[in-house]
DNA sequence: GCCGTTTTCGGCCCGACTGTTTTCAGTCG
């Protein structure tokens, strides 16, 4: 079984929490979370460069303890650390580090104390009233502890962004009828266009912290407070989403919004840089001894420890701080720089409007082309289309072609790549259209191998110009099949085919760091909405959103292009 | 355990809230 870099970095983690149960120095398990970060975030295999005889000091974070450690894991399959901290504790104890309000320390305490080892004995405690017998533990903590496990129980897990953003509207329009508001904005992961969010970080500038704590904690949405002071609440939602708020002065909504937009690693970085320049950054300001430099704005934060404005998107310390440094950051894709769509559907497969009402809609929002993609007829349950039927479609958007003014439509098809990596329709039928997307619809499951070659040969079709949801992943409820996406890329490269982000919020596909990937092989991306109803085009923001966060520009984009330039570059894919 | 324009040793981000104490540790973000 391969050891992959996910693997890698829950080793890891687990080691941190194992290491840090046992008081071991705070240092050293911060190496082991900082190691497990970098792995988890990097874009390629960490066993193939080792397989390669790679140096593995060489990547950040990862010293000569670290990479031995790395090797190990790979070579045996096995970690004498992690084996040896699963002889000195529990098996599972790292697991109360899930509960909220249980840090270490306590679990620490709880374990030697009372032999807590699992969430259910920890419950048991709480209700036989044993916790609050040990030194520095109450009844309030006591209590606390057992809401938080049945919390535990039924926990929500990690929200979509486009849900969230539901949540978060309503909570704003709330907030900004609260005397004494002057300006609201979502922070925290949401600002940064994670594809799920935790929880709602959301900052409030006006005068009186008190007054807004006072009123926001009376909004009808709220199930429970947590915590709440002068400047900082935290609450759950009855939806089960948390949220934290903060209010700070209009001085300080520079510093405020940037440190609650995190994440907590660029947070970090920052504050280390500015640190070696003697400065001291907080929620408040930017400051030299007393004095406050800066803070006003994110810009001003940002120029006080020397580097260039950082999108919110690009802040997860994956290389954005020295892009910043060396003038080397991207200028990130805008949503007003798309001008068409390369993926949609109508009522004549699974879609929920005519062909008319989704070309309307496209030009509404102001995009120049629109590209018609039904399913075929594999995908019965979603009315796939057959020979006949794709060829009346085409004859029905040719003759409304003629009839539109200011959008075009594209004919084309989500073709299904069957399991020898054939496509599910005749080549006669397929050069007809202006585009092929092919997707994978069925055999999730095979083998690595397997799968990658069955997409590499369906590119190989000569009518095959782009990939749809490259790893087929749906967020939260289905994992992305087992592909070699590097392979991928370069065969894409290779061929003069194109990749989609599919900006659905439940797909969000391809990953960030397949975006990278694809912009370091100089393969477009075509950022597409995937829409069934013409209310879904407004999904594009997230696949916007999605880029960004890959790094992608303008240029890197398919559907940044005029018709003139799309029908070429897809002219060209085609004759390879 | 990592790292280096200050450093191969001695540093390693910063503040708010809670609960238990009575000045602060633990946790969280």
């Amino acid at each position: 079984m391969p050891v992959h870099n996910a693997d890698l970095a829950a080793i890891f983690e687990e080691i941190a929490d194992l290491l840090e149960i046992q008081g071991a120095n705070p240092f050293r398990i911060r190496a082991y979370r900082n190691g497990a970060r970098i792995l988890g975030d990097l874009p390629h295999e960490v066993r193939l460069l080792v397989e390669q005889g790679e140096d593995l000091t060489r990547l950040p974070g990862i010293g000569v303890d670290l990479a031995g450690k790395i090797n190990e894991i790979i070579s045996t399959g096995r970690c004498s650390i992690l084996e040896r901290l699963h002889r000195e504790l529990p098996p599972h104890i790292s697991e109360l580090l899930k509960i909220p309000g249980l840090g270490p320390k306590r679990v620490r305490v709880l374990y030697h104390d009372l032999d807590v080892q699992t969430i259910e004995q920890l419950r048991r405690a709480a209700k036989d009233g044993r916790i609050r017998s040990i030194p520095g533990f109450g009844e309030k903590t006591e209590l606390n502890i057992l809401r938080a496990v049945e919390a535990h129980a039924n926990q929500s897990r990690r929200i979509k962004l486009a849900v969230a953003a539901q949540y978060a509207e309503s909570i704003c329009v709330f907030l900004r009828s609260i005397p004494g508001v002057q300006q609201v904005a979502v922070a925290g992961s949401f600002r940064r266009m994670r594809e799920t969010v935790g929880d709602l970080d959301i900052l409030v500038i006006a005068s009186s912290g008190s007054r807004v704590m006072q009123s926001f904690t009376g909004y009808d949405e709220i199930a429970t407070v947590y915590s709440v002071g002068d400047t900082r609440a935290s609450v759950l939602l009855k939806c089960g989403l948390q949220v934290d708020l903060r209010v700070v002065g209009q001085h300080c909504y520079g510093a405020a919004l940037h440190y609650f937009t995190g994440s907590r690693e660029h947070g970090i970085a920052i504050r280390r840089i500015a640190q070696q320049r003697g400065l001291k950054v907080n929620e408040y300001g930017v400051y030299h001894g007393f004095r406050r430099v800066a803070g006003d704005s994110e810009e001003s934060v940002y120029q006080a420890v020397g580097l260039a404005y950082i999108p919110p998107e690009l802040r997860e310390d994956r290389g954005e701080i020295e892009a910043a440094r060396a003038g080397r950051l991207p200028h990130l894709v805008e949503l007003s720089d798309l001008r068409g769509d390369l993926h949609a559907h109508t009522t004549a497969s699974d879609g929920h409007d005519s062909l008319h009402d989704m070309a309307l809609a496209a030009k509404e929002i102001g995009l120049e082309y629109l590209a018609i993609t039904e399913h075929s007829r594999r995908l019965a349950v979603a009315h796939g289309l057959d020979s006949l039927q794709l060829a009346r479609q085409c004859d029905e958007i040719d003759r409304l072609n003629e009839q539109l003014c200011g959008i075009t439509l594209l004919k084309g098809i989500e073709v299904d790549i069957l399991e020898d990596g054939g496509l599910d329709l005749p080549d006669s039928v397929l050069a007809r259209l202006d585009i092929v997307i092919g997707a994978v619809h069925s055999g999730f499951d095979l083998p690595r191998a397997k799968q990658t070659k069955r997409i590499l040969c369906a590119m190989d079709h000569p009518n095959f110009t782009l990939l749809a949801h490259p790893c087929g992943r749906l967020i939260e409820r289905r994992a992305p099949y087992d592909v070699d996406m590097l392979s991928i890329i370069r065969h894409a490269g290779k061929r003069g085919c194109f990749l989609e982000l599919n900006a659905h919020p439940e797909r969000l596909d391809l990953l960030d760091i397949h975006c990278q990937m694809a912009k370091e092989e100089g393969v477009l991306v075509s950022i597409n909405s995937d829409a069934h109803s013409v209310f879904d085009f407004h999904n594009l923001r997230y696949g916007v959103g999605q880029a960004r966060r890959g790094w992608l520009e303008k240029k890197d984009v398919l559907n940044t292009r005029s018709l003139t330039d799309i029908r070429s570059l897809l002219r060209r894919t085609m004759s390879v």
